[in-house]
DNA sequence: CGGTTTCATATGACGATGTCATGTGAACGA
DNA sequence: TCGTTCACATGACATCGTCATATGAAACCG
């Protein structure tokens, strides 16, 4: 038997398992609250006894994914790497190794508003993380500004890779030479 | 009185129009067949006499912006700069500015196939110009990787900065000072 | 244990949207 | 002048997000 709390925690998370799969498969058109609930077996108004809208399910999963990308770089930071050139790297790998796997829901998470708290709060995490990561290569003092500037680097070039607009046959560079290239830069830089 | 073919080239850009004007003021979910069709005064089956669809009104959109920030840098490579590495700045932040200024469109703009013909083309247009730029700062040998460097970060802090999740209070700098930030680490690596 | 309440889910309905088939009237070409 | 063409109008359809309402079983309470 099964409480209905149970029951209702499961249909919870299959929701948003299906709504994760049918974005990473079909993209955000794909998903559809009636797609959705069709996959969990549920009826199409059953979302809405666990999310306020379709808005809501979707900022809950890029909230995880914020989250879930926090907890990967806090593992790497704790993680006995080589040198810490070498694990800001990784770091920065990890970032747009994210919207090269998952490109729908890597757009997700920066179209769901920055001011939304639990999304502000696990980016957050992801930046404190990411900060250590950088204070390690550039000295505590410049770390903030660098980090930003490899931040968003990375989303750049995750963007411009995931897009198609940045072919190495156009560029003859292609995302991860140009990670090495900026990183190369700033250290040069001091 | 007015031939038939100037009134439908009228119309066709009439809709475009409409079409921008709504991305801009209202996002993507107030461009709606429907609402472009009654801001130009037509029904709304004109508009599939003039596009195939609504991703082919859309897809023009962008191209026509491809092709107007193609012509801006190029306009910026040939006026009278200052130093070469201001004029780089100034292109880097002319590429930002489009995302600041207008960020419904600039985000359509990358959301467009990029093997889409007219739109690659444009896209490469812009690519030369900016390549340009970029060599008379570090030189012809390393003008491509820096360029797409270049190109990435810029998409990045845009992408970043318009998302929220680069405020001045999280990261203490703002994008115009990532742009100087990176021109300066790259001139110092040569 | 029996009655009542609660709550997750099911169902019907509505407005909005993209799209197409069809109709229509005016510009066009001979 | 008379068919033809073509831009546009209109009606219709499927799909979507959303809500009001219904239902049935678990939860609770005496």
């Amino acid at each position: 038997m099964v409480t209905r709390a149970e029951a209702a925690a499961t249909t919870r998370t299959a929701l948003l398992a299906a709504a994760s799969d049918l974005l990473d498969t079909g993209g955000p058109d794909a998903v559809t609250l009636r797609a959705v609930a069709a996959r969990v077996g549920v009826s199409r108004g059953a979302p809405y006894g666990h999310f306020e809208n379709k808005e809501a399910l979707l900022a809950r999963l890029a909230i995880d994914a914020w989250t879930s990308l926090a907890q990967e770089v806090e593992r790497l930071r704790a993680a006995p790497g080589p040198t810490p050139a070498a694990r800001l790297e990784g770091a920065v790998s990890t970032l747009v190794g994210v919207a090269r796997r998952r490109p729908h829901l890597y757009a997700l998470m920066f179209s769901t508003p920055a001011d939304e708290p639990q999304a502000a709060q696990a980016a957050g995490r992801l930046q404190r993380a990411f900060l250590d990561i950088v204070a390690d290569v550039v000295g505590p003092s410049q770390a903030l500004s660098y980090a930003a500037l490899l931040m968003s680097s990375a989303h750049g070039i995750a963007g411009l890779e995931v897009s198609g607009h940045l072919s190495k046959e156009k560029w003859t560079v292609d995302g991860d030479e140009l990670v090495r290239l900026l990183i190369a830069a700033i250290a040069s830089a001091r």
